[in-house]
DNA sequence: CCTACCGATCGGTAGG
DNA sequence: CCTACCGATCGGTAGG
């Protein structure tokens, strides 16, 4: 997991962000103590401000390390696609199957939400926000198969979609009766596309791939 | 806030449910302490176990008396409409509204997924389910004007629709460029309406009305 | 990166 | 003998 010819001093850094990270996504911030990730690291509690100034600085180099920016957008920005359509089933699946790889990414965020205020998100959004825009441009400029929405609007209900996904998902994973779980996600890609195509323009591949 | 003729003991109960969910919202579980909890509801430490035998039981009485059931559920539960959309729309606007107005219910939920790992969700699912799924049909029967998509599905479609709106109005709120909240939820609300009902079905007053 | 500690605060309980 | 609450303190642990 962590490369063995780096220097003794980052190789602990990282075993520290590492284990932090685990601790963290199950137990939340203030519920996971620097003893806990000391001993999870295989340092002393001490050993861990050689590396870090506070408790706080190691959560940050966890949400960087975490970030989804590393996890999510390449998954986006790799979508691929000759129609809105495709671009959009491809762009959805890609996504929502990076979050169930490193599941931990909804995790930091609601610790964030919830022990950090949001402080954070601010940041986060600025670098992400940008280069969102332009990969969903790129795939629907010059496009006439799209309803009439702000490109901004269009955008926010997409990233809305993942979420709707992601987070029905998350709530009720457990006891979710089974017909509320088959071919969900392509249901759900299904009446997003019919809500932002045009009348009509929405290709049958995908409906008859998801009830096969 | 609090009911001036209840006996002693139940108005003493209610003061410390209030006071740990402020707390619990604004810094989490593990964040709050019992002496701060003690503080804000005006007793000392130990006079809380004359009422609850542990932290937990603290939290579990606050999740229950602010559950999504007493919020939100009667938000859906009052919806009216003469026909699917204008029951969708009205149910949509009810619910959001519901939860902007006690913003916790959403901090709560996230406090629960990350510190108590979801221990409590399954069984609000439960509670919360038959009626949701009762008021959908009873809303949805006999009514032409539905794509063919299981009932469920569309269900968990639009517990999907709240999610997608709240969960990137809370994620992007504050530096949100204005064109991505302007008539934001409307445009949901009609993307998702788009999406569910059959080409042509949809009528026009939602979206003049959102765009005038 | 360690052992050895600190001031303070943690969740919980004693007797009255 | 009850409910409700107090001042004081328990054994351990927090970040540093």
């Amino acid at each position: 997991m962590i490369p063995e010819n780096l220097p003794k001093g980052e190789r602990t850094q990282l075993e520290i962000i590492g284990a932090a990270h685990r601790l963290f996504l199950a137990n939340g911030y203030h519920g996971t103590s620097m003893r806990q990730i000391a001993e999870a690291a295989g340092i002393a509690v001490s050993g861990i401000y050689n590396h870090f100034n506070s408790k706080e600085e190691i959560f940050l180099a966890v949400l960087k390390q975490y970030h989804p920016y590393v996890r999510i957008l390449p998954a986006l920005a790799s979508a691929q696609g000759d129609t809105v359509e495709a671009f959009l089933r491809n762009a959805a699946r890609n996504m929502v199957e990076s979050v169930e790889e490193s599941s931990g990414f909804l995790n930091l965020l609601f610790i964030e939400l919830v022990e950090f205020n949001g402080q954070h998100i601010s940041s986060l959004f600025e670098e992400i926000y940008p280069q969102v825009l332009e990969v969903v441009h790129r795939f629907t400029q010059g496009r006439d198969e799209l309803r009439p929405i702000p490109l901004p609007i269009l955008l926010r209900a997409f990233i809305g979609l993942f979420f709707s996904y992601v987070m029905t998902e998350l709530l009720i994973r457990r006891q979710m009766p089974a017909d509320m779980q088959e071919n969900a996600l392509d249901y759900f890609i299904d009446i997003f596309l019919h809500g932002v195509l045009i009348d009509g323009r929405l290709g049958q591949e995908g409906r008859q791939e998801a009830v096969s």
